[in-house]
DNA sequence: GGACATGACGTTACTTTATAACATCGTGCC
DNA sequence: GGCACGATGTTATAAAGTAACGTCATGTCC
């Protein structure tokens, strides 16, 4: 993701769509969720449990558990809103919820954004892999550490 | 991995490669290494480390420290004889060590076991898709969720 | 509208995974 | 033999995740 976006609207337009899938689905969005939701979307950058923990913390004054930030993450990532990154233990928003997901990130080591992806060629060449091997797949992941363009472009 | 056959001999060999690729390398392959190495490949499951920890503090009587473990692997993971397998916070044995390593995984729900595979076009594709967004990759990682052929058949 | 079922959330305690900081040992090299 | 450097030991602590159980809210059925 480009340094400079309207990050305010991905924020809402994420949160909007939620609001329709969920409604749609009759799972029920709750405040507390809506809200982890929103926070996991303060960037493009994964989130760890605890960071949002933390953020929910101070917004509220009191101290939330993180068995309350686990659950609403679970939660969201069974809705497909947002995706956990193995490699890193953290959380991001999806791009694209309700559609199909491969599971696709692109994730730089310079500024640490998630950039998701759903290439077919990738997700067919898996499926080929596993097919030739009698290996049924189930939930494949991909996870691509590198350097973004706009980190390539200004390093540090 | 079928659950038959010599697994003896996987072990044996693994470790006579290591043997070989450190000389070559002029890295140090200690007793210690050695001996992680060796509880890494006691089967084709990823292993937690804290796993291998046990085994080592059993096997010696007294207690080592996570750190202990956790040194080593680095080495064997540094080295390429070791792959990490991000989804499941565990460590399993390189099928090929001092081959180019695509990091490339077939995990078994039903047996755990981690099926390295090294599919061109799984990394083709990802190269394709990286290339196409401008982005460079460092480190691909593919771990493919599933049932494998031998458990599809066996289903528990 | 009240009893009930179900799912969401709170609370406490705990487990698992991983690392920091610093001391000591061991091996090879000159 | 003494030095340097990398490997290992030790202690403490951080970070990530879960179990067990209780309470509260929401919706449903009669």
């Amino acid at each position: 993701m480009s340094a400079l976006h309207d990050h305010t609207h991905c924020i809402a337009d994420a949160l909007t769509r939620a609001e329709a899938l969920c409604a749609e689905r009759g799972a029920r969005l709750t405040a507390l969720r809506r809200r982890v939701l929103e926070l996991v979307w303060s960037s493009h950058r994964p989130r760890g449990a605890y960071a949002i923990l933390e953020d929910l913390s101070q917004q509220d004054g009191k101290a939330a558990a993180p068995l309350t930030v686990y659950r609403a993450l679970e939660f969201l990532v069974e809705q497909g809103l947002v995706h956990r990154i193995e490699s890193l233990n953290a959380y991001v928003g999806c791009a694209d919820p309700g559609a199909v997901h491969s599971g696709q990130f692109l994730v730089c080591e310079g500024c640490g954004d998630a950039a998701e992806i759903d290439d077919p060629r990738v997700g067919t060449a898996i499926d080929a892999a596993a097919a030739e091997r009698g290996f049924r797949v189930q939930r494949p992941t991909v996870e691509v550490r590198g350097l973004c363009k706009s980190c390539q472009e200004n390093p540090r």
